[in-house]
DNA sequence: TGTGCTCCCATTGACACCCATCAGATCCCA
DNA sequence: TGGGATCTGATGGGTGTCAATGGGAGCACA
């Protein structure tokens, strides 16, 4: 298992504290850091998560922009700068962090989105009604899934 | 752990001193020295910072972006005449160098700002605003992530 | 003697760690 | 094939520990 699949919902408790799922918790089971990398890209009321490694690679390929160049700048500054760092606990939970509860107005209960190499984490309703606009504009526009020729270097 | 993440603020007492963020001073704790280095760049308003390891790394351009090879004299004076050495004290705190607080603006409170290799420390309300500014400029640039192609130690 | 800095100690509040419970799935065996 | 045993994952809650902060005592240097 190297991928992230599958759709989990959890509930938040008054701590703030979700369980990650365990299926997502064995591919980071490798992981130096055990925890996940949450950080808020391109899409509204969600957020993405990765592993730390993840996380170091995209930061080779934003270095390969000239350090202290103001493209490396904008780019350090949304993804690092907005980003957490969510050690598990000794259950397998984190700590959801107010800025990203803010965001995905996630409140009692989140739900997990495998993506691949990266997951994102919602608000479930917020998640539905995603995956409803998702399936009719795929209908209307007969989208259909292409196999990617194998390179290895996926981007997100 | 490796790289400097998230965004983190702390306050300055009235001696100037400051709590480094407990996770980058984990990341900083193989270091020979006990401290931080920083130092002015070209962002306005914010001083850059990293371990001295890295300085040296940058003084002898082996640093992964071949940086100013060409203009290693102008860096020389840019970045080290104006480097500050700031230890930790017992808790983990650095004092904030009067010409940094300066340029900063910085007073009752800093954030510092994990940028991978490196971080930076602003005075929150900066930092708000340009935060904002590079979220709509790679907005409008459609600049994207790329991972750099994997050169083997490739885990997940 | 005064100023500035470095240790050192006290306080506080958050959270990391620990343990208990519960629900669902699987297995085992009569 | 049905019922109990077992296991794992999800959830709830208590508490000790540590990070952040504030302040004071001692020391060096002017």
């Amino acid at each position: 298992m190297s991928v992230f699949i599958g759709t989990f919902e959890n509930k938040v408790d008054r701590k703030g504290r979700v369980s990650v799922p365990a299926p997502f918790r064995q591919i980071l089971a490798t992981s130096v850091f055990q925890g996940i990398i949450a950080f808020r890209y391109t899409t509204p009321n969600a957020m993405e998560a990765c592993s730390l490694e993840f996380m170091e690679r995209l930061d080779q390929g934003v270095s390969d922009f000239n350090l202290f160049s103001d493209e490396h700048d904008d780019l350090a500054f949304s993804i690092f700068a907005d980003s957490h760092q969510l050690p598990f606990d000794g259950e397998g939970r984190v700590i959801m962090p107010a800025p990203l509860i803010e965001i995905t107005g996630i409140d009692a209960r989140a739900a997990f989105v495998g993506k691949g190499q990266t997951f994102q984490i919602w608000e479930p309703e917020a998640l539905q009604r995603r995956k409803a606009e998702a399936r009719i504009r795929t209908r209307d526009q007969k989208l259909t899934l292409r196999l990617r020729r194998d390179d290895g270097g996926g981007s997100q």
